[in-house]
DNA sequence: TGACTAATTGCGTAATTGAGCAAATAATAC
DNA sequence: GTATTATTTGCTCAATTACGCAATTAGTCA
């Protein structure tokens, strides 16, 4: 992304904002093991169908997951799992960062 | 990210806030070359300084950029150099998506 | 056709957030 | 000390957004 239009660059916070909700995230992580309907997920996350249902429809239209109707159901699937891998390379920068914090709380004991 | 407790999960989302407002990637992009104090940062995006302050408040929050006081100014520069990693990898899903969509958008023209 | 279930959409509300301006703080120079 | 410049913080405002409820749409079955 060295020298990315301004329109790209609009795509990449788009993409983090879907990414930027617990809900989503839970979402996605509900996914991992395998397709659910509407129904099942919003009740496994605990809110209303109507809510969730509009977080698979922007999780979709960033490709995150995939969507097919079954009968009087609508599946979902993950749509691309590179986004785990996006998850892991976040979850190392947070327990470093966390590392880095935990040091320097523990220096300012000792100065102390 | 497998089995992630409801808090880490809530840092994870936040983590991703933090990459989901274009100023901010500006921000991240600009730093690339090197470090650069608040007022530059702010000419550079076209914003006021206090706005830019505030963003890189959020971005130091996050271990993303590193803050030094130098003489009257502030510099700030990259301090968690995977979040290129990170841009990339969703560069490229925003491609794939795009190309899945361009084909979509083929296919449909094909049938008419 | 009508009844039933599942999903989506319209609408209103409360909370969050990005922005600018103005005031406060910090560091240097005189 | 005062003046000057850079950054941060308090405040307000407008826009966005996550949510629930109610109405609508879509699919199945009798």
């Amino acid at each position: 992304m060295e020298n990315l239009p301004p329109e790209a660059m609009l795509e990449v916070a788009a993409y983090f904002q879907a990414l930027s909700e617990p809900t989503r995230l839970k979402i996605l992580n509900l996914l991992r093991t395998g397709e659910r309907n509407v129904g099942e997920l919003a009740q496994l996350c605990g809110f209303t169908a109507a809510n969730i249902s509009r977080h698979l429809t922007l999780l979709t239209k960033h490709g995150l997951v995939a969507r097919e109707s079954r009968g009087t159901s609508v599946y979902y699937r993950i749509a691309d799992e590179s986004i785990y891998a996006l998850c892991d390379l976040v979850c190392g920068n947070i327990s470093r960062q966390m590392e880095r914090t935990r040091q320097k709380r523990q220096a300012f004991v000792q100065d102390v």
